[in-house]
DNA sequence: TAAATGTACGCAATCGATTGCAATTCGAAA
DNA sequence: TTTCGAATTGCAATCGATTGCGTACATTTA
C-alpha cells in the first residue's frame, strides 16, 4: 500500500536544476518567476504527475481551506439538503467539507467537535443534537480560534453567526390558516422544548391562538411527538378525547403528520373536512399522501447556502472583528388538501 | 480571526522544561516515557487545553486518516444512506470523511477526485456520474497510491475494490413476481445503458421474460424515464398504445414509479388490478402512497458500512498486497399492494 | 560610466509532530 | 568496584510547501 512515493516539487526541482523554492512560486503563479521558467515547471509537473500536498501546504500556511460540518443525522431530508448547500458553495471557493453525525447525542457531538478541531478545519458548521445541553464543547470552538457557524439548532446565548428559521412565525401562519379555515380546538404536536426550535414553534402557535381570542386548551397540546409512530399516539389519544380537536398541528415534523393521517384514515375520520392537519418540514411524501399535507418549507438547499456564504463574506473582511450576526431565513407556508376545506 | 495561537508541544515541552520528542512520547503513549512525565504531560496537556495538529502529524506519518467520497448528489436518498453507512464504521476507525458530490457531471467528477488526491485522503470511495465515461481519473486514483473502492455505479473494466447490488438479479424476481401475478406485457422504463446498474437490471428483466417464455416486446421498453416527470410521460405513451401493458416496471426508481402511478390514477386505471407498478429503491414514500409502491430494498446503509469496513479489513494486512474484489449485496423485493392482485 | 532600480532565483527557516539514534541515569549482576 | 543493560530522555532530521531575505545580474537613468 502506499508503496509509491509520490513526486514532490523538490523533484521537479531537480530535474528543472533550479531551487524548490521556484517551483513553488511557479506553481502557485507567483509574478516572482520567469515566464519561462513558470511554464518549464508547470509542463514538468504535469509529465511527473504532481499533486500539491495540501497537508504541507496547509501546515504552511496555517490554515485548511476545509469547512467542518456536525449534523445529527447526514441522512434526514433537512439536513442532507442543507450539506448539499453548503458543498455547492464551498466548492465554487475551493473549500473542503468534513462531514460529521452527531446521532443526537452529545457525548458524540463533543467527540466531532473535537475532531474537527484537530483538524485544524477553518470553520465549524453546527446544528445542536436534541440532547445538547452543556456548550462548553462550542465555546471551546472559538477559543481556538475557529470560527463558528450554527443553523436551525442553535445554542441562543452563544454570540456567534447563526441561520436559522423564523419557526415562530411560520408556525404562526400555518396556526392563523387554520384557523382561517374554521378549525377551532386546534392541536399541537411539540418536540423537545430545550431545542429552542420547537421552543419557537410553540409560540408562534400559542401566539396565533391568542390574537384571535382562541383559548389555549392544555390537553389539547402533547408534548414529545417527535417520529411517525409517536404522532400516530398522540392523535389516538387526542381523538379520543370527550371534545376532541378539529385540526392538529404537528410541529415538529411531517413524519409526526403522516402519522396523524394514518391514524384519522385508519378510525374513518375524514381529513380535512372533520379534522385538519399541519406538518412541517416538506418532505417529499407530503406532496402524495391522500389528501396531500399542509406543510412549511424550509429552504434547506438555500440555508446550506447561505451558511457557507455567510463564512465566505466574514473572511472577506479579515480585518474587521466577526460581529455575531443571525439570518433569518422566513420559512413558506405550503397549503394542500389537508387543511382546505373552504374554497 | 485565527488570532490567538494554538498551544504546541512545544509550549508544554517548554513548560515542563522537557524536550517536545517526550511530550509526544507521552500524548501517543508510547512505552518509551516514563510514568510520571507521562501523566505530568497529560495534566499539563488539559490545563493548556492542547489539541493535537492533525495536520502536522499525518503530514510525518505519511497518512491522512481520512475518506473521501464522491457521489452524484449528497441530498438523495440512496446516496445519503450510504454516507451515513460509511460515516458510521468510520468513526469508529477514528477515520474522518471528506464529502464531494459530481452533480452527475463527469468534468466535476475529475475535480472533485483531484482535490482528494491532493489531501492526501487514505481512500477514495465513488459512485460514478452519469455522464462519466472516461476513467482516466479514476487510474490516476490508483497512480497516486490511494485505495480506490467503487460502489453500485461502478466500473467494470477497472480492477478494483468494488461493492454492489446485485442487480440483475433483484430486477430478475421482481419481473418473475409479477409475471407470478398473473401479469402480462410487462414493460420497463429503462435508465441510461451506459450505466451498468440500468443495463443489468435490463438484463434481469429480459431473463425473468425468457424464462417464463414471454415474448420480448420492443414497444414495451422505454428508454430513460429516470425521473417522476419523464416516469409520467412514458407511462402515458404506453398506456395510449393499441395494446397496453398490463404491468410496468420502473427500473430507474421509485420517482419514476411514483409518475406512473399518478398517470394511472388520473386516467381512471386502477391498480393493481388493471395495472401493476413496480419501482427500485426503496424510497420512504412508497409505503404511503395508495396503493403502496412495490419496490426493491437496497440496504444503502449497510452498504455503506460495507464499503468502509471493506477498506478497513483491506488496511489490517497492509503486507499483503490488495487483490482486486467485489462484494455483491443482494437487494430484497418489497412486495407491496401495486402488484398484488393475488392471494 | 556610475548609480539606481528591478527581475529572477537560491538559501534557509518555518509550520508541528514524529522517530531513529545517541546519550544519560541507575540499578543489578559479576 | 566494574560492567552491562534496561529505562528515559534529548538531539536532530524529516514530512512537503511556503516565504522573508539576500544576492547576482540586467536594465534604466543621471
Amino acid at each position: 500500500m502506499q508503496s509509491k512515493k509520490r513526486t514532490t516539487i523538490y523533484d521537479i526541482a531537480q530535474k528543472l536544476n533550479i531551487a524548490a523554492s521556484s517551483v513553488s512560486r511557479a506553481l502557485s503563479n507567483s509574478s516572482h518567476v520567469n515566464e519561462a521558467t513558470k511554464k518549464l515547471v508547470l509542463k514538468t509537473a504535469d509529465e511527473l504527475n504532481y499533486k500539491r500536498n495540501n497537508l504541507a501546504s496547509n501546515l504552511r500556511k496555517g490554515q485548511s481551506k476545509t469547512i467542518g460540518v456536525v449534523v445529527p443525522f447526514i441522512n434526514q431530508n433537512f439536513f442532507s439538503n442543507v450539506i448539499a448547500g453548503i458543498e455547492d458553495a464551498s466548492y465554487q471557493k475551493g473549500y473542503n467539507l468534513i462531514i460529521c453525525q452527531s446521532n443526537e447525542l452529545e457525548s458524540k457531538e463533543i467527540k466531532c467537535v473535537n475532531t474537527l478541531i484537530n483538524q485544524h478545519v477553518d470553520c465549524i458548521v453546527i446544528s445542536l443534537a436534541a440532547d445538547s445541553s452543556d456548550h462548553r464543547h462550542l465555546q471551546n470552538i472559538i477559543d481556538n480560534g475557529i470560527q463558528l457557524i450554527q443553523f436551525d439548532r442553535v445554542a441562543d446565548e452563544l454570540e456567534t453567526l447563526k441561520v436559522i428559521n423564523d419557526n415562530e412565525q411560520a408556525s404562526f401562519e400555518a396556526v392563523s390558516h387554520m384557523i382561517a379555515q374554521g378549525y377551532k380546538r386546534i392541536a399541537l404536536l411539540e418536540g423537545p422544548q430545550n431545542l429552542h426550535i420547537f421552543s419557537q414553534r410553540k409560540t408562534g402557535y400559542l401566539n396565533a391562538l391568542k390574537k384571535f381570542d382562541m383559548p389555549i386548551l392544555d390537553e389539547l397540546i402533547i408534548e414529545n411527538a417527535w417520529t411517525k409512530e409517536l404522532g400516530a399516539k398522540a392523535t389516538r389519544k387526542l381523538l379520543s378525547l370527550a371534545r376532541p380537536p378539529g385540526a392538529i398541528f404537528a410541529s415538529t415534523s411531517d413524519f409526526s403528520a403522516l402519522g396523524v393521517l394514518e391514524v384519522a384514515s385508519a378510525m374513518g375520520i375524514k381529513v380535512p373536512s372533520e379534522l385538519g392537519i399541519c406538518g412541517y418540514s416538506n418532505e417529499a411524501f407530503t406532496e402524495i399522501t391522500s389528501p396531500s399535507i399542509t406543510t412549511i418549507d424550509q429552504f434547506s438547499v438555500y440555508m446550506g447556502q447561505t451558511v457557507a456564504n455567510l463564512y465566505f463574506q466574514e473572511m472577506a473582511n479579515k480585518d474587521t472583528e466577526v460581529v455575531p450576526k443571525t439570518i433569518s431565513i422566513k420559512p413558506k407556508l405550503i397549503v394542500r388538501s389537508s387543511t382546505l376545506r373552504k374554497g
